[in-house]
DNA sequence: GTCTATAACCTGATAGAC
DNA sequence: GTCTATCAGGTTATAGAC
């Protein structure tokens, strides 16, 4: 295996185990098996790293995520769009990677998203920006009753269960006493499909009806 | 204002800002208005400092809470615990401090919950774990039909979503393009609790329910 | 491409004067 | 209680030999 992606699969280890910050390119360089200014030649520095694991694995599942969802949009023709088909074209390509070698990507974006908040918006707008939008408007289109504005919240919730999910799946099955088992990827996209499925088509609150056009 | 409140609510702010490992000694005391001595004389090390930081918060948080859930289960007396009534004694008290002057502490949680897996052990034990009991089994009287691996699931979602929400609430702003205004507590709990119930009431799919019993 | 050595700086914690 | 000064260590990044 080349120096470059020992250094790509080792830092999305680290840094989905232990953050971005704290992870020190010491460390990194260290567990790879190679020399700490390796990652300056082949890299520039520790961002240019971190967006190199980014682009490697969120360029692929981002295409398939566009995918999935032409073709529930094709299927679905005038008709509507089913919200649990557009719910599966934006968790599933990401969720399944947790059954691959690249098991510890999700992990790793989820830490982004609750770390910094200076990075966050640079990696949302480079590689998520477009399908967000593209998505977005498939979840107006599959759920008019709602409003874009209890959409927006909904979809804040959806992507923070989602988030946690990533990072505490682990500690589940101890907090469980073993009966939750967190390898089992395909029911736990299951499960939390039809979770949030429930939450997105739930009634609106009445509390929160009259500020809504 | 004492120079121990002073680095409480100094260290609080920025430990939620800017995440706990990632904000240093020096940056709090500078900020404090204090000498970068103080925290060692009037706490012992960071990591005492966060205890403290915590302890003066959460502990009314979960007085409340306790208070919240013994008036909901003297009200049903033997008939069955509203999920709703549940949900907010868990929610309610922790979420209505984002319109008081300890509006940071919630987001701090959040990070503590997200940054450090060892942290996330000590304060859970310290702090929650004998609140997190009381509810657990609250929620089993409350959704009877909900097998409890399925039940230990959906918490899972559940607090990801609400401690995303601490975090993310802010920039909802800027996503929506001002649609969305966080600064409304209550709303934003009506909105929450009325996601999070219908996830949590909602029916096992039945891919799952082979594994249950 | 890979190494050593080092620059420039930050960190938590503490000793000891006042 | 509050200060300065400092210890012992960590950090990113780079220059230059091989």
């Amino acid at each position: 295996m080349t120096t470059k992606t020992r250094l790509l699969d080792t830092a999305e280890r680290l840094f989905a185990q232990h953050g971005i910050e704290t992870t020190s390119l010491r460390i990194i360089t260290r567990e790879a098996g190679v020399n700490l200014a390796a990652v300056n030649y082949h890299f520039q520095s520790k961002e240019a790293l971190l967006h190199a694991v980014i682009a490697r694995r969120l360029d692929p599942v981002n295409q398939r995520r566009l995918a999935m969802l032409d073709a529930c949009e094709a299927a679905a023709g005038n008709g509507p769009l089913p919200p649990h088909q557009v719910l599966d074209a934006l968790l599933r390509p990401v969720l399944e990677m947790l059954s691959t070698p690249a098991k510890e990507f999700a992990p790793m974006m989820s830490r982004i998203f609750t770390e910094s908040s200076d990075l966050t918006e640079k990696v949302f707008q480079k590689h998520l920006a477009h399908v967000s939008a593209r998505f977005f408007a498939a979840f107006e289109r599959a759920i008019p009753h709602l409003p874009r504005k209890e959409l927006f919240w909904r979809l804040l919730f959806t992507f923070g269960a989602v988030s946690h999910t990533f990072g505490g799946a682990k500690v589940l099955r101890t907090i469980s006493g073993g009966e939750c088992d967190p390898s089992d990827v395909e029911g736990t996209i299951r499960r939390l499909e039809s979770f949030l499925l429930a939450g997105l088509e739930a009634p609106v609150p009445a509390e929160v009806q009259h500020a809504v056009h």
